[in-house]
DNA sequence: CCAGCTCCGTTCGAATTTCGAACTCAGTGT
DNA sequence: ACACTGAGTTCGAAATTCGAACGGAGCTGG
């Protein structure tokens, strides 16, 4: 199985990891969410090589998770900001995060705190049911094959 | 930077990183949450090359992700079952197949529809602050350096 | 007792990816 | 003219991944 293959898979998990399933990406990703854009600081942050930072950031502006725009013109810059695709994996980085702060952090506590805006608090993220509003672990869910089982996209 | 130096950086995501971040990781423990547990179910599904198989489940093993155990003996067979860190995975897998679900479903809908059985509705991930309860978007969030910032573990 | 089968791996050489370091190029400031 | 910056590209070496074959423990069947 290749990469190309992922994307082709009848699965939401498979088809997503084609585009974000790779140590950098999420890293970059990560990078994005704290307000990263350009291009050196990735590098610099990173400490990997420009190639993969290039190769990354154009997969990720292909798939349209990434947005390249001129900052300035004279000489041209640019840097690369979250669609509002992208905004939508900020779930899966917070709760990467939130397995992080769980079972990496040292005694010491989390080396980064979220505070959220609308209620003031630090805070970490909780997964809901988007029925019922009740938390959701893995026990409580029952798996079947839905509409889109067969014919891939 | 190298595999085994993301584990020392002092961040959440880059140490979660250093243990799932890996296309066959991740496609491994969602196999595991939809209750795959052989080695030759795990090889079969994902197509890969058995050596693989081997080396990410001892890997996950090690970070007691998954637990080996045997489930008969006479011949000896092992499987492998989430460990209650595991089991803390769900979100990150849930996350992702939400994420793929928005935007890489065909026109016929999700592959795979999920029950939550607490109050019996197919439902998705949402994620909300552990504080206030409200849903949390990437634009609520104000991140700032935590207690673990400097001492890594 | 021998052949074949299943499950779970390990080994090995070849193909593919990834890496780091050096190079390019355009513009800018001195 | 010279150094500097941001953003890449190129290239050979190193690491990963691949598939296919092999191993081995314990059945099963004749």
């Amino acid at each position: 199985m290749r990469w190309d293959d992922l994307a082709r898979e009848p699965c939401s998990v498979a088809r997503s990891l084609s585009v974000i399933g790779d140590r950098w990406t999420l890293l970059i990703l990560r990078d994005c969410f704290l307000g990263v854009r350009r291009f050196e600081a990735f590098q610099a942050r990173l400490g990997i090589s420009r190639s993969i930072v290039t190769d990354r950031l154009n997969h990720l502006v292909d798939e349209g998770v990434l947005e390249r725009r001129a900052y300035q013109e004279r000489p041209v810059r640019h840097d690369y900001r979250l669609t509002a695709k992208g905004l939508d994996l900020h779930p899966v980085i917070m709760a990467i995060v939130d397995w992080g702060d769980r079972h990496y952090a040292g005694q010491a506590g989390p080396p980064i705190l979220r505070r959220h805006k609308a209620c003031g608090c630090d805070f970490h993220a909780v997964q809901v049911c988007s029925e019922c509003g009740k938390p959701v672990t893995a026990r409580d869910v029952e798996a079947r094959p839905g509409p889109g089982a067969l014919p891939a996209r």
